[in-house]
DNA sequence: GCGCTAACTGGTAATCATTACCGGTAGGCT
DNA sequence: AGCCTACCGGTAATGATTACCAGTTAGCGC
């Protein structure tokens, strides 16, 4: 019979481990250099794999910050509930927040021009409360 | 005396109209490849450069797909005027859009986390009217 | 029209993040 | 213990964007 489908390695444990203790966004390369740095080494490779699993999963937000950088992070439970994130764009602390109006006003908007299968992207990025006041 | 600050040149306009006769978002690379094929080649870097100081004079305006890549699309005509933009996943049409409300509600929510200094990215992704009876 | 100078041009090399390859490693089952 | 297969990870490849730099040219004064 087939082995399991998913075999749990220590690679794959490590690279959630560092989304975890990231607690924001991070890019795949600060992954791997946290990783690497506290001796928890692993390939690059691997580590754009489990993120790319971990995203299919469900269980971890893409996006794109305005430089184009592609960053992770750990998210809702079972990756269920769209949302957005309000990011601070200096300490990388990140909020999550609904936005049931906008996604409505979206889909209004879109129905007017006559444009159906809508999908949107919605970052907000500022400053937090404690990096605005550490000025 | 120092000369003009701002040459025109054939190159310069070239891109110019590449963007004008593109109607929709497109990348460097598209436009690159349009002026070669149209025979008005213009050298990549060249394309680049052009593309960068339109963004910079606001005359275009620029969106991340997705998927990454980075577009342009000429835009309002003094560059004034936030707006965001309804594109067209499969044919590229644009529709500029105004969402007072969005840029209302995206300040609140901020601000109700005590974030400071905010700006945000928001494009919706659809399918337009002709795409979608294409089907 | 002529010449000058600085801005512009464009081919090539360099960068950078991400992906593809692929031989080697090691879970998990029997 | 032994096998089968998914998983690892170093390296090469890719693709978009930027940096360099020598050659070209627009625009100004004469």
């Amino acid at each position: 019979m087939a082995p399991a489908r998913q075999r749990s390695t220590r690679q794959g444990g490590a690279v959630k481990d560092a989304l975890t203790s990231a607690g924001g966004f991070c890019s795949a390369q600060d992954v791997y250099a946290a990783l690497r740095s506290q001796g928890d080494a692993v390939g690059l490779s691997t580590v754009y794999r489990h993120l790319q699993s971990l995203v299919d999963a469900g269980q971890v937000d893409v996006i794109h910050t305005p430089e184009g950088e592609t960053t992770y992070r750990l998210c809702g439970e079972a990756g269920q509930g769209h949302h957005h994130h309000l990011v601070c764009r200096e300490c990388g602390r990140t909020a999550e927040i609904e936005g049931r109006a906008v996604e409505k006003w979206a889909a209004t908007v879109a129905a007017e021009h006559g444009y159906t299968d809508v999908d949107h992207t919605l970052e907000l990025f500022g400053r937090c409360a404690e990096c605005s006041a550490a000025r």
